[in-house]
DNA sequence: CTAAGATAGTCGCATCTGCAACTATCTAAA
DNA sequence: TTTAGATAGTTGCAGATGCGACTATCTTAG
């Protein structure tokens, strides 16, 4: 019996697609934060974890929840400091890391994009009925558990303990 | 009235979700590709697109119907030749491209990394029920509609044109 | 107390990739 | 036919980013 010769279709498999995607969400959400902000998408990073936590936290937290590597956020950071919407205090308990908080000036820029940001996803989201978006949260939610993406609370209290 | 003070939950953020979900899921990937064959994704989508359409086509054809900028293609397409596992011919009709096809040694690999990558498919993917999983490609096919990621064979027809 | 290992953050290096300029070729209009 | 503009593909350049080495600091075991 031949062996059947496999075939992939590109435009159903699912890892192309999500590439794909997230490129072009990315490419549609970067008018907002890059053209009229001029920070990209390391820098809004750290400025959303920032802002969600009202909290000073470490380049290390911010790195892990984020899944993104440590010199990224190291140079993010920087950069974000040099426009003085980002500021780092030392902690005296651990003198290896900063804690870091955005500047008035930082949380003013903050305050400015979210709505932006928000309104942008909410357009993307549209052609989905409110049931079809939730139902597709609840999907990728189930995706990220089994790939062991979901920062729960306690690893974030255990990461930010101090 | 004051204004309600802002706040955004990235890990609730779909932008966020997708970049992070689709970076996870090229890297479990990766290690079929890129570590066993030695293979990039511009590569794999070169690939995938020879294989998929049992057929020559443009270097162009396969930057349009995956997204992938011109010069990616173009520099993964000699990274193949130079492997042997694609070649390519002058197109008498247009001496401008050139019809690609994978070699007798590309489709070996081919027919070999894609029950590999399938099955790394379906293991991510068995977190979702059946019914989950389609309904899942299905919110997917939505919103990439509505972004217009959607080729039409009809739109492929017209790019191949010759 | 000391030594070994872990961790926070920085930085040089290599790689990847998008942009834009460039050549060659094709198309269409005057 | 000639010329202007479009298109296929290549390549130099610059920006972004992951990796790994490095320093400084902390922790833990002996």
């Amino acid at each position: 019996m031949p062996k059947a010769s496999s075939r992939l279709d590109l435009f159903r498999f699912v890892p192309f697609r999500l590439n794909r995607l997230a490129a072009e969400v990315s490419a549609a959400l970067s008018g907002e934060y890059q053209a009229r902000y001029g920070l990209d998408i390391p820098e809004w990073r750290v400025l959303a974890t920032l802002g969600f936590r009202n909290d000073a936290c470490s380049a290390q937290y911010i790195a892990h929840c984020t899944r993104t590597h440590k010199s990224t956020i190291s140079r993010a950071v920087t950069a974000l400091m040099t426009r003085q919407l980002v500021e780092r205090v030392e902690n005296k308990d651990d003198r290896r890391e900063f804690r870091l908080r955005m500047t008035r000036k930082g949380k003013a820029l903050y305050e400015q994009l979210i709505p932006r940001l928000l309104r942008k996803e909410s357009e993307i989201m549209s052609c989905l009925s409110t049931h079809e978006q939730k139902d597709f949260a609840r999907l990728l939610g189930k995706i990220e558990t089994s790939l062991d993406l979901v920062q729960t609370s306690h690893e974030a209290d255990e990461t930010e303990a101090y």
